[in-house]
Order: C-alpha cells, then structure tokens, then sequence
DNA sequence: GCATCTATCTATAAGAT
DNA sequence: TATCTTATAGATAGATG
C-alpha cells in the first residue's frame, strides 16, 4: 500500500462553510446532491412525523427537476415504517420512485408524445376507487391542451391534490405530480394570489378571526 | 431563586425518536413547528448554495398551508446574503414574505373573491421587466376558469415556474406558487407522467442517451 | 462521478422558564 | 403558549478509494 502524506492522514471532517453560492463546479453538483437527498428526506419525516401533506420541487442549476411528494399519505407512511405496500394498484406511484425521483424534460416530453397507453387508456384514467372525479379528469385534460399552447415559452409546473378526509380533521391521501416543459428562451414571471398575503411586515401575514386549528 | 429538585436540575437534551407518527398532540405541533421551520430553511441554504430553484407545499394535519418558494432567485439569495432587495418593484412577494409564509385557505379564498386590484388590474398582471408572455397570460386566465370549477371537489394546487436564462445552460431566475381550494367531500385521485419514471425498480428510472447536463 | 469515512457542524426532543 | 436550554441525534464538507 501506498505511504500517503501526513496531511492527507486523516479526513479533516466537516467545516462550517457560508451559505453563499458555490463557486467550484464540482463541489457544487455533490453539495446539490447531498443537500437534496437530506431535504426530500426530511420532507418525508415531516409527513410521517406529523401526518402532513409535503411536495417538493427542486431544479438544479441545469435546469433538471427533482421531486418530492408521495401517492398516497398511506404509502409514505408505510414505507417510513418498513411496510411493504403495493400502490400499484392504486394506479398510484409506488413512493420508493417517487420520494427521490428524478424528472428528466426530454424523457418526460418523449413520454408525452408517445402517449403511452394501458389498458384502453392513458395511465392515469384508470378507475381509482371511488373515482367519480369528472370535474378532475375534465380539468386535466383542458390543462394539457393548455400547457401544449405555452410549451415552448414557459415552464409549466403543476401539482394537483386531491385528499381524502374520514372525519372533518385530518386529510389522509394523496397525489402528487409533475411535469415541465422545456423552456427555450424566457422572461420573468407572474404569480398569484400569495402577495396579498405579504401586506406588510413578517407577522402579520395571517388575518385573526379564522376558526380553523393551527395546526 | 428556587431549589429544583435533582432530577430536574439538567435537561435531558435530545432523544432518539422513531420516524413513526407522534400521538401526543402537543408534541406533534411542537414538532411540525420546527421541522417545518427547519425544512424550508434548508431548502432556501440548497437555493443559494446551489443556484438551484426550490419549491416546497406541506399541509399539516389540520389543513392548513404552508409554502417555500422565491419570487426570484436573486432575491433569496440577497436575503440570505443580508443584503436588503426592493422586490415590490417587481411585482413580487418580498422572500421574507414567502420564505416561511403561512397560507391559510379561507384566507386565501376571501383573497380570491374579493378579486383585488390595484393600479387598474389584478397585482400579477402588472408589467414586469421584459414581459410578453401573453401565453402566460392566457394561460393563467384559463387556468382560473378551469379550477372554479371544480373548487368545490378538489384542491388544486398549481405552481408556474418561468425561468430566465442568459447563456443556455443556468437558468437564472424565478418562480411562483400557489393556491389551493378547499376540500370537502374527496375520493383518491389520479396522476400524471410521473407513472412512466416509475417503470420498474429504483435507479432505472431515468432512461440513458440523453445529452442534458447532470446538474 | 459514486460510495465511504470521519470530524464536525447543525437541527432538534425534552424539559425548564 | 412561546422561548430558551441542553445533550444528543442526524446531516454533511472534505478527503479518500
């Protein structure tokens, strides 16, 4: 075996560093890593924790997508605790793919223009249990055409969630999505209805005289 | 100044905790509280480090909202750089706003039928640098349409992200978020492409040939 | 690049105030 | 109920194979 440094004895462990923008390359793209897979995991210990409802997005500086989320509250939780579920039948994502899953634009665009079918149909128009959604599945496909039209201007990213509640208290499923399209030359953008929500200083943000719960 | 008893004199600091739902109520909210806080600082620290776009949605138990996001990536990593930037001239939320804004959904709905304007129409309408995005625009307007229809049944969460970019690698530049209206009798739902990504087992999600960067 | 390792740094569970 | 205080669990920067 080789006889390394003195210097280069020991690993130094971890320093401090600025939250301030990476300038090496290549430390950037592990940190990026890293720093991902520790958010998304955090994400799904929020949920299972506190029985909450998180999605996730993140892009790299590439212009790749990440994302977190999960089919069903259910499956997350199950897989936290070790459970093996199958959500295949759901129609559902199976959350081991989804919780770190990684988007990649062409493939997802190639996916679109091939409109993969199963079973007589898209995927995502097999009956769910319960499903009577028509106002949903009406929605989705207008939003397609929809997206179709800005495609090649602006990335399009949309989450649907649709839960389910037993009593009036705690939502318990799920559903995630994704999607982008590939921008090619942008602008800035507009946003909705959360700026009147910033009205002035920090605390502020949420009117009195609401009676649902805090938490 | 008073005798604690010995038992009491040390806190007992951090403990091991499984990843499994709490049942003490109070501790759940105690908990949703920090990680929560916790999660979207981290998301912000993975923003400015990386130069990544971040989004992030939980919905805690009881329902209510809570968004991470930035108007534009400068201004987050202006706020955590402490320097002090004027966003309102854009249009935008101010990042403090958004950061670990609350969002609370009958405030959000109260927002949305009151329809406030300002300077003669709707605040994301208003002129933003380089604009022209009438797709954008349109596309907004139908979205609207589309999810007043079916606000009774599901909540619809929608993200819009556009995206600048200067050379064709880095986008550099913004994002949006999001609202959602409020549930009341719900059933499952379903999804979109992301089922394709989930072909078969884990690491064989994203397939090969294509010439993207990996970060 | 990806998987490990290790020394630290950071987040946070329980308590105390 | 919100904050503050530890001790400790967990995340991770940098080095290495």
């Amino acid at each position: 075996m080789e006889v390394a440094n003195v210097n280069s004895r020991k690993n130094m462990g971890r320093k401090k560093i600025e939250i301030r923008k990476i300038e090496k390359k290549s430390s950037l793209e592990v940190t990026f890593s890293k720093r991902r897979t520790g958010l998304f995991k955090k994400a799904g210990e929020l949920c299972v924790l506190c029985g909450a409802e998180a999605a996730a997005i993140v892009f790299s500086p590439g212009g790749r997508a990440f994302v977190f989320g999960h089919p069903t509250a259910d499956a997350v939780i199950d897989r936290f605790l070790g459970r093996d579920t199958d959500t295949s039948s759901r129609g559902v994502v199976p959350a081991e793919q989804v919780v770190h899953g990684q988007v990649q634009r062409q493939y997802l665009e190639a996916v679109e223009r091939s409109e993969v079918k199963e079973e007589g149909g898209f995927w995502w128009d097999a009956p769910i249990e319960n499903m009577g959604l028509n106002e949903l599945e009406q929605f989705k496909g207008s939003l397609e055409k929809l997206r179709e039209k800005v495609a090649d201007r602006v990335t399009v990213m949309t989450l649907m969630m649709v839960m389910e509640s037993e009593s009036g208290a705690g939502p318990s499923s799920t559903t995630m999505v994704e999607y982008a399209a590939p921008p090619q030359e942008y602008n800035s953008s507009a946003v909705l209805h959360a700026r009147d929500l910033a009205a002035d200083s920090h605390s502020q943000a949420v009117p009195q005289g609401f009676d649902e719960p805090r938490f």
